[in-house]
DNA sequence: CTTGACCCTGTAGCCGCTACAGGGTGCATA
DNA sequence: TATGCACCCTGTAGCGGCTACAGGGTCAAG
């Protein structure tokens, strides 16, 4: 007999929540049920959860993770389309990583500006209130 | 009589329904109405809400921005709180530019593995199948 | 036969918006 | 006066990726 939700849960370090959650959206197959109408999980379920975790580790969205599932899937393929969707993926953090080290940059300035004293002067608080004492270019998102 | 809705949303770079959600969630103060029920701002919610918009772009959540406001109230006050905000809030930052940092390095020892050809021995496709395979220690989150 | 750990379904909440639907207002023009 | 259009109003649902219940059922041990 396969093994119980909450046994696959701990094995790939997943809540028993979220594996309902992948079953309900498609992305984990559906497992067969016990006479006690517990879900009864493979190997093939394993295997296919701890890919899904490690995506979702390195921090791959679930459509992406659909794509990647479905190519592994047809190994004859060319690689390009998996490729492709890794390099979309490393270019979307490196954006990330970029704007955050803006906002740090801007954080530590006007952290650093601020001497202590009463609110009415903190340049913290005026800088808030007047984005001209910005470095500017802080971008949105 | 003052702006309009639309007027303070594009005189402060945010959209309308955001500057309703604002006060709907008590982060702006209700404006006056027109007769025809319009709302009607003045220059101190222009203010208010650059100052939201600010520390928004900054990344500050939005307890985070209502902390701020109540603060900048009070000028009286010692800044260290304020300066407690902001610090937490770049901690965050800094720890967040970590962990992107780490799967930026897996990404790219993935991406630069993989030689082209198929699907079936792709390298991503199996580094995503077996942590093993990684340098490890990307964390969750 | 009861306890307690597990399982089931279904739904609501998190964050910070965004995007409608379905209606009203206000001003310019034909 | 009628029409059109840009704007405004309220209310609600959706996004992603879970998480956290409520309210019940199952199963093995003692």
């Amino acid at each position: 007999m396969g093994l119980k939700i909450g046994e696959l849960a701990q094995a790939t370090g997943t809540k028993v929540e979220t594996v309902r959650y992948y079953e309900r959206i498609g992305l984990l197959p559906e497992a067969e049920r016990t006479s006690g109408n517990y879900r009864s999980y493979t190997p093939a379920h394993l295997d296919q959860l701890n890919f899904i975790r490690h995506a979702r580790r390195l921090g791959f969205d679930i459509a992406d993770i659909r794509s990647l599932l479905d190519l592994a899937d047809q190994p004859e393929r060319d690689c390009a389309e998996v490729d492709r969707i890794a390099s979309g993926h490393l270019q979307a953090v490196e954006d990330k990583i970029a704007r955050l080290v803006l906002l740090q940059e801007e954080l530590n300035r006007m952290i650093g500006q601020c001497r202590g004293g009463r609110v009415g002067n903190c340049r913290i608080i005026e800088t808030l209130a007047d984005h001209s004492l910005c470095r500017s270019d802080h971008a949105g998102g």
